[in-house]
DNA sequence: GAACTTTATGCAAACGTTTGCAATAGGGTG
DNA sequence: CACCCTATTGCAAACGTTTGCATAAAGTTC
């Protein structure tokens, strides 16, 4: 088994110095001789030392810490399972450690209604990113009140007074229509549900770009949860009840396109023959059907360094300010 | 702005009690009256207090946080694109919250190599799950070695002395095989990387019942990565050299299978007449590909709970071993 | 009503860092 | 050689909890 624990003040006597000195000898400290300090440093390093974090926290009053809170839109305690989200998360989870932070995981459940009691005072995290504004906008807007160090994955266009970096969405919708138009779609579908912030933007471009080229009073819009399932059923739905009266779909989300796309197949429609679809995302799968999903590429990697590097521009009291990412249209099999 | 954060003392002023009374009042010790353990309880909540966790954490010699390392097996610096390995994180958070544990998502990158330094010692957490074994096995086994609480989910026959959560992969392998044997395979494909713990078994357990159903002498594999990308490369890179020589195929994994069922489509080989295609996991997209993937499902939504339990049951010092999760087979249109 | 138990609370130490300030030693200057 | 300056190190307090022990008040027993 182990030895016991050793603690600085083991350490400094190890190395007969005070503990003053090899807590700044650790930290790289000039006061400290150089010669001394690669001696102390050395010696951990040979002892597997590590410094006590909880004591540090407590001592520094900052825990090199980000919290990533995900905002799940569903009541119900469910796991996560849009692996575009994931995806989000996992990009900022590099972000953070490249810059020598630790990534808490965690979700309302957990921070309960007070985040910036929980999260700051609780002494758990120096800051907190959310990913998805969901439906809780008003615990966002009171832990931003409350002076929380905080960056939102969002719509950027959102009116807000905290800091939100994401996709150009109505662009994205905009470049969407068009696509499927300059492809010959005269009556393109949009599969999603157009309150939720992110997409009622891409719904908005979608509609901008179908009036403006004249295509259609009203454009269409079939209102479904944001998953595959029911993408499948709806479309399942519409094509038994109202037969194939649209030539595109642009679905929110590629969970939703390619849950769309297998009712299609399903009933022989023809893609992209008689049905162009669009996608949003590009997660992994939309290159990986058949046929392969052309689709509004969100930029996970920059995401995740925008988000990090403003929560921490913040941290160091600088004034930031929202941003939004650039889209791209990546063009396959399915337009 | 906020008013300064209120500390203990702060709050047990208010109350006209020492701190002590206020420390044991919030954590319903009956040594306090439960009429003054009420009061401070809910004048915590009025004002809105929060413990200082670092604090606690220093005093207590325990965290309350479980950290999760994503063993990673690239040497790249990667984010995950597997939606399985997220789905089993996501459903672990959910069981660590559960308990009232946190979550710290962690990596190789920022853990270093003296895994009992950073997260024991370090008191950054108070036990680790380790996700996939990966390449680092002489890293799980040192840090077991020193003592640190640990549970890795990875392959449950592996010969190791820390504790092991995982499918029962060789089953699932069988199964698959027999499964395909079924649909009248005659000469079935393994597609995966055997070297691979987990995958190994499943190879093993493909082979065995191949062999005992006398069909070959040796069951045919084909050696890849564990992506869609691979996958898709080598079936079609096979198709194109050797012809349709198999007519079923056992992917490691539903990405995996996924992959491999796009290049089979792309080249109109018939999915499941020509060729069957079983996978692994049960991923979302399984369902909705189309055609809809057989495979074997792991159950991630146990495996969190199990992983958990059994890591805090180390943290009470109780003896626990590994286990096996049941896996089923879910038969759906490619197979 | 004295001795004793029970109940409820407070005092003060300890957890392991970091850091302002004091102290010491060595070297240079006039 | 007295003075000052610099370079290096140590002392001790502080961060905000939790908890063993002491204490005080109230109730019980003979």
């Amino acid at each position: 088994m182990q030895q016991k624990k050793l603690k600085l003040a083991d350490l400094a006597k190890l190395a007969g110095v005070s503990t003053s000195t090899a807590s700044r000898a650790l930290n790289d400290n000039p006061l400290i001789k150089l010669e001394t300090r690669e001696r102390i440093q050395q010696l951990a390093k040979e002892h597997n030392f590590s410094l006590n974090a909880a004591a540090s926290r407590l001592r520094l009053q900052k825990t090199k810490v980000i919290a990533v809170l995900i905002n799940l839109d569903s009541e119900t305690e469910q796991s996560i399972d849009d692996p575009f989200l994931l995806k989000v998360v996992s990009d900022i989870n590099l972000a953070v450690n490249r810059q020598g932070y630790e990534l808490l995981l965690s979700n309302s459940f957990m921070a309960g209604e007070d985040w910036h009691g929980y999260f700051i005072d609780g002494r758990r995290a120096d800051g907190v990113i959310v990913v998805g504004q969901g439906k809780q906008q008003a615990l966002i807007e009171a832990a931003s009140k409350a002076g929380m160090p905080l960056v939102v994955w969002g719509d950027p266009k959102t009116k807000a007074d905290y800091v939100i970096v994401g996709s150009d969405n109505f662009l994205g919708g905009k470049i969407a229509a068009e696509h499927l138009m300059s492809k010959g779609c005269k009556a393109p579908l949009f599969l999603g549900e157009p309150e939720h912030a992110e997409l009622g933007e891409r719904y908005n471009g979608f509609c901008t770009a179908i009036k403006s080229a004249g295509l259609t009073e009203q454009c269409q819009l079939l209102k479904i949860d944001i998953t595959s399932q029911a993408a499948y059923e709806a479309i399942n739905h519409k094509l038994r009840n109202d037969g194939l009266d649209f030539d595109g779909i642009f679905a929110c989300s590629d969970m939703v396109a390619l849950g769309a796309m297998k009712a299609l197949k399903e009933r022989y429609v023809s893609i992209p023959n008689d049905v162009h679809v669009v996608g949003f995302d590009d997660i992994a799968m939309a290159d990986i059907s058949f046929p392969s999903l052309t689709t509004v590429r969100q930029d996970t990697k920059q995401a995740g360094e925008l988000l990090v590097s403003k929560l921490l521009a913040q941290l160091d009291g600088e004034q930031v300010a929202s941003s939004q990412l650039e889209i791209t249209l990546i063009e396959r099999q399915s337009s």
